[in-house]
RNA sequence: GGGCGCUUAGCUCAGUUGGUUCAGAGCACUUGGUUUACACCCAAGGGGUCGGGGGUUCGAAUCCCUCAGCGCCCACCA
């Protein structure tokens, strides 16, 4: 069967993917094997394809695959997550779209639509991470809203209220207005934003005096309780124990001293609104402050309001001004930039808010976590993250881990009462229910079921996804099941260090928590993708390519070479599509190869030529230089290092050299048993190049020769490391830098590469003769001659101090020779002098290792050697 | 404000404990080449005071100090 010329992607890959889903071949169940395990980073259910999901499971992909050639049972367990409030956002909206309002609908009812639209836009981007060839045991493929991963979760919450861990508490929380649910201190991003800082001048009780205090948020003057000084501050001394009258409300609230303020900052004299600051608030606590909250829920102003009640607190912000202004309060308004907390998913701005939460003690549970990293037990690449990690960890503050939404766990806390304290915590309502009887020490008679209340809140998304290295193994439910005792550990996690607190730092707690043992071994976090202009992709920027029509251009493995080619771990990758150029070229160069060996006639008669035996000789030794070196650079997780040095065996070692060197005369068969050798070499590569194209390699393979589904290359072996020989490859470097050295002088003289030439040597460098065959054929001899004296008048180059000669009639210009070897004289000359400078200074000839002073003294011989023979050639030429 | 990291060829980056092969790779660029796998190709070539300055050393891209620029993370300064 011939090939086609053009090596057509997308067919290929669809056929080879399907043939690999047949045959079961991602799929992994316990055996004696080693496992070798990755969990997926959950992406949104709702979620499409975009360049990170492209990296980060490209870069899974690489790892599986090679761990199944390893011999290990790989494991790559898919899934998505159930994105609590992302999810809910988008449901909310495509129902506002409908006209329908969340809060016309019954909890059930929303949940319905939630789960209606998680089915239809669910699995989507799994779908899409089939075309890029990603090698998942689809079989386990789990969702973080599975009743089984539902259940580990309220197990979880409940063993941890139980232990203590698990706290309601009426705290200073982050509020997003608009999701209207408070979010976590890692969800708020901190932005800086151009705003004004206003002196307000506050009426002092009881006097014509006024005192001026400054402020970013003029609408929490409504929510002021008190104002406070720096007891040091001598500037207001005067004005302890007095009381103050807030503007527009006329409250009057009492001067208070507190070391907390800053002297210098502003007028050294803070408002104090313990409701909507969380310094404020300790100020409240410490000093019985009272509690004034002015927001409703959706962030605008409530009764405290007065007259700005229902007002957007932005609205609000500027009314208030104005009506100061009018007041004549305003005593100055400065530039200032502050951050401020906005959320990440809405983008609203946050709220600091007093509430009811539930909270996560951190402290305890995450010195474990912080040991493993610090004692390598758990290992962060690159390592830079180790300190940003220490960092978090040390200084975590307690988990809010509720949520004001409907889609997700619903926190299994129910009420019977209205007290702070009247809860409790269960499984199921009907243990909660004899909890309840027992704590109040009734009989059923006295309290039905149906009086109890369940906490209409759910769980942050991430309390559920940090038990996934566990949960998809069902390890929380059945902890001494046979799966999670195989499985986890997991070996390698790929992620974004975007979320290494999130999530990451998370799972580490999670696996010590629950299964007394770290989640993961390697943590692989990976760059941000950017763009040429260093902007992050984003959708709102619409800066990012649609990575499946990437991959209908360039084929998956294009994409997949093009992304992996720039990118470190850790640094970001500034994506150009032309990489994706590269790396299908790099596919089509592959394809091309094969099909010149496929071209070949093969004889039986025909003897191995000699220059072909020294390139399978070489090849032998080359291959398992650069398998020692790949092998290195997948060691430390410098995939791209790896992928390049494969790129350049295959490019220049197979293509450029290799094949050149075995390739018959046009027209003529080659032999047997170098056709045999060549086909083993080609299949070699194809293992070392399957992780990052498996297409174009399985292709390829399964071409080579019939294949039972045994034996495809997705299912065979990673080649062994060898010794090898380093001074045959030498000694061949050598002789590619003669045949460089021909190939110099035909362009320099217009010789075509058709012609035959004649070279001579004289070989100083006793340069073993045995490649003699393969200068011939790739320069193209039609002689080699062993000379001791040099030729006059002919082209020469020279390789260390071996002169080669090449007799052309009347090639030679001699102006431009002597001109070359004078210039080749005065730079070797001047190397000379800094080599005798260096041997001549004692204080280096003592303090130097004797190595470094014999390769000096090697250098004055070679180099005056050198000379010589410079000197020689144009005396000759003069 | 605290912490971490970066600065090497036009671009993206390697450069392991200072010393063979230390100034490299890929891409881009220049020049020449297509009847014989591939123009998504072949061959040859140009290109960098290793951010600036100072120091340690026989010797520094590499270690120390300092300055400048950039990036990331954390933090309640109104």
């Amino acid at each position: 069967m011939a090939l086609e010329a053009k090596y057509n992607a997308q067919n290929v890959e669809d056929k080879w993917y399907s043939y690999w889903m047949e045959h079961n071949y991602f799929h992994s169940e316990i055996d004696e094997r080693e496992p070798y395990t990755i969990v997926i980073p959950p992406p949104n259910v709702t979620g499409v394809l975009h360049m990170g999901h492209m990296l980060n499971n490209t870069l899974q992909d690489v790892l599986i695959r090679r761990a199944r050639l390893k011999g290990y049972n790989a494991c790559w367990v898919p899934g998505t997550d159930h994105a609590s409030i992302a999810t809910e956002a988008k449901v909310v909206a495509k129902l506002k779209a409908e006209g329908i309002q969340k809060s016309d609908l019954s909890r059930e009812e929303f949940i319905g639509h939630a789960w209606d639209w998680t089915h239809k836009h669910g699995g989507i981007i799994l779908e899409q991470l089939k075309k890029l060839g990603a090698s998942c045991d689809w079989d386990r493929t789990s969702f973080t809203m599975d009743d089984d991963m539902s259940a580990s979760v309220i197990k979880v919450f409940v063993d941890l209220y139980k232990k203590g861990n698990i706290y309601r508490g009426f705290r200073m929380v982050n509020w997003d207005p608009e999701a209207k649910t408070t979010l976590s201190d890692e969800e708020v991003i901190y932005e800086e934003k151009q705003g004004n800082l206003y002196y307000l001048g506050y009426k002092i009780e009881g006097s014509e005096e006024f005192v001026t205090i400054a402020t970013t948020r003029p609408e929490t003057i409504l929510g002021d309780t008190a104002v406070c000084i720096n007891p040091q501050d001598e500037r207001y001394t005067h004005l302890k124990g007095k009381n103050v009258v807030v503007p527009i409300c006329n409250r009057v609230i009492p001067i208070i001293e507190d070391e907390y303020v800053t002297m210098e900052f502003g007028t050294g004299c803070l408002k104090v609104t313990p409701a909507h600051d969380e310094n404020d608030k300790m100020l409240g606590d410490k000093h019985g402050l009272e509690i004034i909250d002015i927001l409703n829920d959706d962030g605008s102003l409530n009764s405290f309001g007065m007259h700005y009640e229902g007002k957007d607190r932005f609205v609000a912000r500027k009314e208030i001004v104005k009506e100061l202004e009018s007041l004549e309060v305003i005593t100055k308004v400065e530039q200032h930039i502050n951050k401020v907390g906005t959320s990440e998913r809405t983008g609203a701005v946050i709220e600091p808010k007093l509430s009811d939460q539930w909270f996560l003690k951190m402290k305890e549970l995450a010195q474990p976590a912080i040991d493993a990293v610090l004692e390598k037990d758990v290992n962060l690449v690159p390592e830079k993250f180790v300190n940003t990690y220490r960092h978090w960890m040390e200084n975590v503050r307690d988990w809010n881990i509720s949520r004001q939404l409907w889609w997700g766990q619903q926190i299994p806390a129910y009420f019977y009462g209205d007290g702070k304290e009247d809860f409790v915590v269960a499984e199921t309502k009907e243990e909660a229910y004899q909890l309840v009887l027992e704590k109040l020490g009734v009989q059923e008679s006295a309290f039905t079921i149906d009086e109890l209340r369940q906490d209409p809140d759910v769980v942050d998304t991430w309390f559920s996804s940090w038990l996934w290295p566990i949960s998809v193994f069902n390890g929380i439910l059945e902890p001494d099941n046979k799966e999670v005792n195989y499985y986890y550990p997991t070996n390698d996690l790929v992620t974004a260090p975007e979320i290494l607190f999130f999530w990451v730092a998370r799972m580490i707690i999670a696996g010590y928590e629950y299964r007394n043992e770290k989640p993961f071994t390697n943590v692989y976090l990976t760059g941000i993708v950017r763009d040429k202009q260093r902007r992050k992709m984003s959708k709102s920027l619409g800066n990012s390519p649609d990575p499946i029509e990437l991959m209908k251009q360039y084929g998956a493995d294009g994409v997949r070479v093009g992304m992996l080619l720039s990118s470190p771990a850790g640094n970001d990758l500034m994506f150009d599509e032309d990489l994706c150029k590269q790396g299908s070229g790099f596919v089509n160069k592959i394809w091309n190869a094969y099909r010149l060996i496929e071209g070949w006639k093969v004889s039986e008669e025909k003897e191995e030529t000699e220059t072909a035996v020294m390139a399978i000789q070489w090849y032998g030794h080359k291959f398992q230089e650069a398998l020692a070196e790949i092998e290195d650079h997948y060691s430390k997780y410098r995939i791209s290092d790896a992928l390049m040095a494969t790129y350049k065996l295959v490019w220049d070692d197979f293509c450029s050299w290799f094949l050149e060197m075995v390739k018959p005369e046009y027209g003529q068969p080659i032999a047997a048993k170098t056709y045999a050798s060549v086909i083993s070499i080609l299949e070699d590569n194809l293992r070392v190049l399957h992780p990052f194209v498996p297409f174009i390699s399985e292709e390829i393979w399964q071409h080579i020769s019939e294949r039972t589904p045994e034996e495809a290359l997705i299912v065979s072996t990673w080649p062994a490391a060898q010794q090898y020989d380093k001074t045959f490859i030498k000694d061949f470097d050598f002789t590619t830098e003669v045949i460089s050295g021909i190939r110099t002088i035909r362009k320099e003289k217009n010789i075509s590469f058709k012609e035959t030439i004649s070279l001579s040597v004289v070989n100083s460098e006793k340069a073993s003769p045995q490649f003699d065959a393969v200068i011939s054929k790739l320069g193209n001899l039609s002689a080699l001659h062993y000379i001791s004296e040099k030729i006059e008048g002919a082209l020469s180059f020279r390789v260390k101090s071996n002169e080669y000669f090449v007799p052309i009639e009347g090639a030679i210009n001699v102006e431009e020779e002597i001109a070359k070897l004078t210039e080749e004289l005065k730079y070797t000359e001047g190397f000379l002098k800094s080599v005798q400078g260096k041997l001549k200074n004692e204080r280096f000839v003592n303090g130097a290792p004797e190595k470094v002073v014999a390769m000096e003294k090697q250098k004055e011989a070679d180099a005056l050697a050198k000379i010589e023979t410079l000197k020689a050639s144009l005396s000759s030429l003069s």
